[in-house]
DNA sequence: CTTACATTAGACAAATATTGACAAGTCAAT
DNA sequence: ATTGACTTGTCAATATTTGTCTAATGTAAG
């Protein structure tokens, strides 16, 4: 589930618009709406802000935004595996050194 | 293993000097040390070259290169496996899906 | 069908972030 | 003290991202 996606879906359920959601985090609902189609990203101060809203937990938020970018990085890599395999051994790796 | 470590650790057992990948990289020194301390970030077009310079596999460079990005937005945030764990499923969602 | 409202598309401007150069600095060996 | 390798900090150039505006599309009601 990407992040948009997410947020389109407890949009939703919750009977909103796009240009409610949009009036709150102070864009234009065109923004909104290119943020729930992944076409754009959300600012992260957005994120409590859109937490609230939707009745949503902002750290399910928090991990959703971060996982998006790191899908973007991967999206046109061939081996997508191999580089998450890396990532998470390293971070790993900081972990024991700190 | 970061990518910027790895450059250092192939650069000093090729006995070179950061000038002489920087020449070839044609950036300045000053750029080539930030870049192999993980400070900036080299351009994508370098690693090809690198590989060449470092007599490396072009898609372990390309490997780290990538992994280093996910660790740099993984780096401040509190929960990164739970990141990781999200992105991996959405990749592997996004294979079945194609 | 036409009006009204929600959403989307595309082009452009504004704001931010990244890249790289340059000058000055540290450090070690001589 | 000089030289050579590397590092640091600052600033300008560039690139990327964010956001707005206008117009378009879709849809449901009258």
């Amino acid at each position: 589930m990407r992040f948009g996606e997410y947020i389109r879906q407890l949009r939703e359920q919750n009977h909103l618009l796009l240009r409610h959601l949009a009036s709150e985090l102070d864009i234009d609902t065109a923004m909104m709406s290119k943020i729930e189609r992944s076409e754009r990203r959300a600012k992260r101060e957005h994120i409590p802000q859109l937490a609230k809203l939707l009745k949503a937990s902002v750290s399910a938020l928090q991990t959703l935004y971060i996982a998006d970018q790191i899908i973007e990085l991967l999206d046109d890599e061939d081996n997508p595996q191999a580089i998450l395999d890396a990532a998470e051994k390293e971070i790993n790796q900081m972990k024991k050194d700190s």
